[in-house]
DNA sequence: GTGAAAGCGCTAACAA
DNA sequence: TTGTTAGCGCTTTCAC
């Protein structure tokens, strides 16, 4: 078992002192050639690595950023992760995940973990308990005390501060348009509940679409779908309601369905029911994941480019860390979606 | 704007010593009691939070744990990541993640970020390309200069180190055996090339439950399929292999899976041929994620526990670094899996 | 060309 | 009861 160097250990080793050692290391032309050169060898030799938290310590910067997510087990965010940790290495930064599973309580500890000095800033992406109570007093904390926050995709006005979003009302406009360009004029949509700002934003979306073209709205055809729910009774709470629907003789043609879960039940459902898909029946969903790939018919997706997402909430943070931006005003990014189109539409 | 709270700050507010304050702060019948309440009166006012980069210099331990793992996007190393982030953070522990993205050299890079005090110890499932190189010295390296590693996973002899794992070998020739159980004799495996561990041990218990059935193996039942291929050209490939078969006259009655992507794919064209599922063919997947459950028919699977696989991680290595363990033996954990009877097999 | 010393924030042994 | 000091590993200024 080799023991971890230090400068002090070289230094004792070398007979000099320490300063001259880390002099040398950086190849300070204040020390002799020769000297450099021995010290060099022997930190070669011995693998000597300099201690990050020494340097953090003394810097008073770690070079690593925490990031705040509400699910891991979530295509999304999984590739916003991807996004961040990529750009963030690039760049020599650490990436730490906290991972606040919907929870208030959760994200304000993982926050208080990482404050005190273990990180630099945050990305974080707001939880739904913490929308819900529309409390976001760990965030204005943090940023009084100076740290940058960066939030993405479920954003927030009442906080102050840089922000990463997917325009989510305008990419539901769109692929609503889509389907009434394609002819189907009675809309199922899929949603959440509203306290969830993206569904609420998509729900918008739709409802505009409808609007310019002079679609009257039918509040049969708005399924606001209840939270924190298993696939099971989420499968069920569709199924019904689509049963529901084709009882009452409420016809639809077309389903919009702001995530894939939503999606590919309704087409589940569907096929059981013996419509085809997409020609009784076009489906478009947000969030491009796996299930809109393994689908039957596969689906049309808005993609969400969570990659590049990360990437940019990251990008973000370090150029605000670095002082690459003007430190006095936030600014707002909009990420961009697109329509991939596969079989569920025309 | 709160500027942060120190030690020596405070100290030099309230006009006492530093070392008088931190006393204070612990509740120490050292300090007077007046002088503990005025102190830690003041700290809460100012929300004093310990520096925990100072705490980890002058402890020599961070409490926070590096999670390798090759790839985000993978609903089983995402709950990994959830089981290890809970109980972790249960333990007041910190993790951070690299992401290998199979890359050999994307691991040995993460690593050594971490390794230069960032971080007590690691846990690490090794990339395909270093399983592919058999070269592990960046993991010798880091446990020679006493820091524990937990593989998981994805494990490797050469290494000296706890280990947790799915008996992949068992749980497959289970699965098998259920299927055969079921009146299938003619079972197609789908599953990776060798140099991967997971599949070939996998692919070893598929052999043995056939050998232990007297049935006889037919290598044109086994599709090897290739790695790092796109989903388009696996379910081609899959596709391909099935039609073959058919057009051969080589009869198959069930398949066996070792991941859930084979298994949609193999679903997919199945129906595309006419093949009724379970009745025709009966379907056995491993990764027991979400493809599974969307599926039509839904997908009985090999359940891999990853949430309690990674908390089984994390507990081994804290335990370790917190010296719960005999030192000098190394431990290597199973942990079970269990079949989940969907509507894919009768 | 080399080294001593201060300081980053904190703890703990020791001194007063 | 309170304060001084050394030390964790490192950088950097300043003195020799």
């Amino acid at each position: 078992m080799k023991p971890k160097m230090t400068l002090k250990k070289i230094a004792r080793e070398l007979d000099v002192s320490i300063s001259t050692v880390s002099k040398a290391l950086k190849d300070n032309k204040d020390v002799s050639k020769e000297t450099r050169e021995t010290v060099q060898a022997f930190a070669k030799l011995y693998n000597y690595r300099p201690n990050s938290i020494a340097l953090s310590l003394k810097n008073q910067r770690t070079k690593t950023i925490g990031l705040i997510i509400p699910e891991i087990t979530h295509h999304f965010f999984a590739k916003v992760m991807t996004g961040v940790e990529q750009t963030a290495n690039d760049r020599g930064y650490t990436v730490v995940i906290g991972v606040s599973n919907e929870s208030f309580a959760k994200e304000v500890i993982n926050m208080e973990m990482m404050v005190n000095g273990s990180v630099d800033g945050f990305m974080v992406s707001i939880a739904k308990e913490t929308l819900l109570k529309r409390d976001y007093h760990h965030l204005k904390e943090i940023i009084s005390q100076g740290m940058p926050i960066v939030l993405f995709d479920r954003v927030v006005e009442e906080v102050d501060c840089d922000k990463v979003m997917v325009n989510d009302r305008e990419s539901a406009r769109m692929a609503t348009q889509k389907l009434i360009d394609g002819g189907r004029r009675k809309i199922l949509l899929l949603t959440t509940l509203d306290y969830l700002g993206i569904g609420r934003e998509r729900t918008k979306g739709y409802l505009e679409a409808l609007d310019s073209n002079a679609i009257t709205i039918n509040e049969d055809l708005i399924l606001k779908m209840p939270d924190n729910i298993t696939i099971e009774r989420q499968e069920r709470v569709i199924g019904q309601h689509i049963k529901n629907l084709i009882a009452s003789d409420i016809h639809f043609d077309a389903i919009f369905a702001v995530n894939e879960m939503y999606a590919v039940a309704a087409l589940n459902i569907s096929r059981k029911l013996g419509l085809k898909v997409p020609d009784d029946l076009s489906i478009i969903s947000f969030s491009n994941g796996i299930l809109s790939k393994y689908a039957r018919p596969k689906l049309t997706t808005v993609n969400q480019y969570g990659l590049q997402l990360g990437a940019s909430v990251a990008t973000m943070l370090i150029d605000r860390l670095e002082e690459k931006v003007d430190e006095d005003t936030f600014y707002t990014k909009i990420v961009k979606t697109n329509l991939i189109e596969r079989e569920s539409t025309i």
